[in-house]
DNA sequence: GCGCACCTGACTAAGGAGGTCAGGAAAGTC
DNA sequence: GACTTTCCTGACCTCCTTAGTCAGGTGCGC
């Protein structure tokens, strides 16, 4: 249940493709700005782009972009393309699961738990997160101070 | 992103003990009745024990219980136990980590993220598992067929 | 054709996942 | 008090993932 290092950077690097509305953006530039080591980053950046969110061109004025517009890119694209399936139980999706005994009803939970994280995941996309208005629906999460406390 | 085969059985054998009302189970029942290796079981058990969710005494007519009612346990109790903090980021709390340039709004995000798998797994205890009625939040959730679609 | 910047595979060190093995220690039974 | 039962605990093991680094290859623009 936790997000990894190459998601996140994954996702930090996306968004300031977002933002960056001039032309292609060197992958030294994203490293330096999300302080990310460069060559990780660049295989995480090779993954993007087989994945189709992001486009390249290499040689001088060469650099990364987006592929489609930010608005079309949700959060859950990006980390579904670096982490796999989000949500995964035991390396299977939840709805392939068959449980026994008293635990039958614990795949409804863990569909429950996907439909959750896709909410959030799915609703955000890049434009939201370079704006300074994310959805509504995260807005009403964070806004709950609970949400804040760690535990 | 997802979930380890160590959280499963242990939340398993957790509602296996929630539903048997008579006295102590012992771990080899529990291991049959959910098909998990007894050995394995046996470590995760004494991690449930030292998180003070069971309870446990040695020899003939020895085996485990809930330390609490069903309904006082909830499956991120149960999670928490075997996998620690629920929704970390790099292996930080998402409230404690500061982003920049353009991410800058992605720690709301990872919130809200948290606060909405807490929505799912802090409601539901072992005895609705147990019970045939899971709360209304996730009969909410499961009846979306949407929840149910592979991606 | 030269440099720039992406592309790609190989490698590594550390740690976690998912177990197994062997024995010890308490609780009950005869 | 011996014996059985069951939990308790540490050590170990194999495989895989994480989070990178290194070294070179390949296409693009000038």
């Amino acid at each position: 249940m936790r997000v990894s290092a190459k998601a996140d950077y994954a996702v930090r690097a996306a968004a300031e493709l977002a933002a960056a509305k001039e032309g292609p953006v060197k992958g030294e530039r994203l490293a330096d700005a999300q302080d990310i080591p460069l060559q990780f980053l660049e295989h995480i950046l090779l993954e993007l782009k087989h994945a189709g969110i992001v486009r390249a061109r290499r040689g001088a004025k060469g650099g990364y972009w987006l592929a489609k517009p930010a608005e079309e890119i949700s959060i859950a694209d990006v980390v579904r393309a670096v982490e796999g399936p989000i949500a995964h139980v035991q390396s299977a999706p939840p709805e392939s699961i068959e449980y026994r005994g008293h635990a039958e009803h614990l795949q409804e939970v863990w569909i429950a738990v996907r439909a959750n994280l896709r909410a959030v995941l799915e609703h955000v996309t890049l434009a939201d997160l370079v704006s300074d208005h994310l959805p509504a629906i995260v807005e009403n999460l964070v806004s709950q101070p609970d949400a804040w406390a760690a535990r």
